[in-house]
DNA sequence: TAGCACTGCTTAATCGTTTAAGCTTATATT
DNA sequence: AATATAAGCTTAAACGATTAAGCAGTGCTA
């Protein structure tokens, strides 16, 4: 019970492989297969139900129609849609998506790539994470068809497509202060990461646009790894300051869930005591007792105009890279609503 | 500037690219390579960087190293976690994962498995959905090595492993009865899914065990692709019947979800107005003014324990299906706490 | 009536690895 | 001295598909 090859029909048809191969790649005019000789190629092919060897065509042409998807973190939502999105258009143009997620880990980052590039995947689409820099310079020069996303480095020219994050976190503050807080912290990610930089770029910016003086104190940097350790030191700083937050923005989803839940422990009303804006976007922003107020990146466009961008990418050889940003939406709900209605 | 293969090796050692093949595979020894020249061919290898191309070692060998994992629904995050395990694991034993999503939909699980199959993976690992018995038993039939995660038919003798559904809900419903609740409901899905009925079943006997009678108005079953219209009416009618439940199971991570959303619209108070107890596992249980009472599947063993088991089928001509039920563990909350201590 | 174009097909190389079988020498055995 | 054994290689086929090049045969033109 082997699968059947095109030998098999070659030698039901009494033809040589060649020609099966014209026919049901649908060559025959160019190749002068007669046409009696194709129907019965097709006929049989059909019998037979030949499915062609993957592996095979793919040893031949050098392509795999397989793209790798590198996450950040896959355990988050915001990555766990950008996958499903990633993978549907992917099919739509005939991919296979393989993914990994590198956890925030450069070395595990350099090990999926490693991997995959061993698989022979025909390009990548890369969340990258911090101190990857080399990494994605490699790819560049390489030659390896690649597209960044949602995270660039403004020093590699790269093909990206990323949201707008200073853009966001500059509405985010924005928002906070137009409804009347005005003592706003952020919590981020000590992190070397531009996007991560941009995000409170943004949110100082929006400060300094209203004319609040920006308090050093009022920012807070955690680590990835210690997410869990170092956010509650920051929490219990931000409020009891000279000048304790009224407002808080949490710089990613991470952020904001083991956030949120020390603010549940220490019976912190929100918005009363302290309103919040996030990043990232969840069921849990929906489930929590006042709804928060997120900013909504723009997950379906963002994957699929990765995707196409990289198929571009790997099509043609290119020109110049491509760069987009995308504008992240505020969902304005509950957790920040405004000071005087309250 | 190709990649380097055995043939450039071997010219550049004055020899056939066999005796590098048989060097570069560790074969020296049965093959009787001269030491001096294994040496030199492994300088070489070394030198050249020689990475050997998959596509031909699968060509050939026909195994690709590949597993492909089939889950009902990566944005749920009890999938999405799974995902990631069995993506460490299939790596430490040499293996690749391909994830596709079915959105418990069976023709496109029937999709995805066309697909990998055509990508030539050598097994799966697959959390079933409703309808997809045929094609279950279709990988039997074509002796495609597979291992059916946390979903199984009992018709169709398979190796799988599971959690043991019936005994986490009868466990659920106990918990509830023992802190005093009476009139406990559960919101399941309408589906031919065995899992869920073992679900049904359990809440069912943990009342019965307690003498308390089951109403049939206390089971609402609701449509996967309708959650979101029918969840509501479901618990309208829960909370107005004759006997109006103060408690209430959610047999899965999305009803919850949305059942919980609904349940603050109402403004109904959890654990007073209506206790809660649910299946799945995320942050959003967490972060809820009131943390909810979960059964905790242990995804680690699990995952671990699906690729093991798929593994050894792979490698061996196996013999009797292996079938597992783990234990879910109850987290208990203050979703559920005691009436008694209200 | 050679020359040419066209039709319909086959041959054989190629992608990169693996591996059974075979071919030289050199060494050991009787 | 004749033969067997072993050591150290090479050859070539195979996995399955693609494709440039080539070979007959037919019909047409000049």
């Amino acid at each position: 019970m082997r699968k059947v090859s095109l030998k098999d029909i070659a030698q039901k048809a009494q033809v040589s492989t060649a020609l099966v191969s014209y026919v049901l790649n649908g060559k025959e005019k160019e190749s002068r297969v007669g046409e009696e000789m194709a129907a019965k190629i097709r006929q049989i092919a059909q019998e037979l139900n030949y499915q062609p060897n993957y592996l095979a065509q793919s040893l031949r042409s050098g392509k795999t129609q397989t793209i790798g998807l590198i996450l950040a973190d896959i355990s988050n939502p915001f990555f766990a849609n950008v996958a499903r999105i990633v993978e549907d258009e992917a099919k739509r143009n005939g991919y296979t998506v393989i993914i990994g997620s590198s956890d925030e880990n450069a070395n595990k980052s350099k090990d999926l790539l490693d991997v995959l590039i061993k698989r022979q995947v025909d390009g990548f689409i890369i969340v990258s994470c911090e101190d990857s820099d080399e990494q994605v310079q490699e790819l560049v020069d390489k030659h390896i068809p690649f597209v960044l996303l949602d995270r660039y480095f403004p020093a590699i020219a790269t093909d990206f497509i990323s949201t707008d994050h200073y853009e966001a976190a500059f509405e985010g503050g924005k928002h906070l202060i137009t409804n009347g807080y005005q003592r706003i912290g952020m919590i981020a990610y000590e992190s070397g990461m531009f996007h991560m930089d941009e995000r409170i770029r943004g949110y100082q910016n929006a400060l300094n646009d209203s004319r609040i003086p920006f308090r050093e104190e009022w920012l807070k940097k955690v680590r990835f790894t210690y997410i869990e350790q170092e956010v509650k030191p920051a929490i219990d700083e931000l409020i009891s300051a000279t000048e304790p937050v009224d407002a808080l923005i949490f710089a990613t989803y991470g952020l904001a869930i083991n956030g949120l839940k020390y603010i549940n422990e220490l019976r912190l009303n929100v918005p009363d005591d302290l309103a919040i804006v996030s990043f990232g976007q969840a069921e849990a922003f929906d489930l929590y007792y006042c709804p928060i107020t997120y900013l909504r990146q723009p997950i379906g466009l963002l994957g699929q105009t990765a995707v196409k961008l990289l198929v571009e990418k790997m099509d043609s050889t290119n020109k110049e890279p491509t760069q987009i940003l995308m504008k992240a939406e505020l969902v304005a709900r509950e957790s920040s609503k405004s000071k005087m209605s309250q």
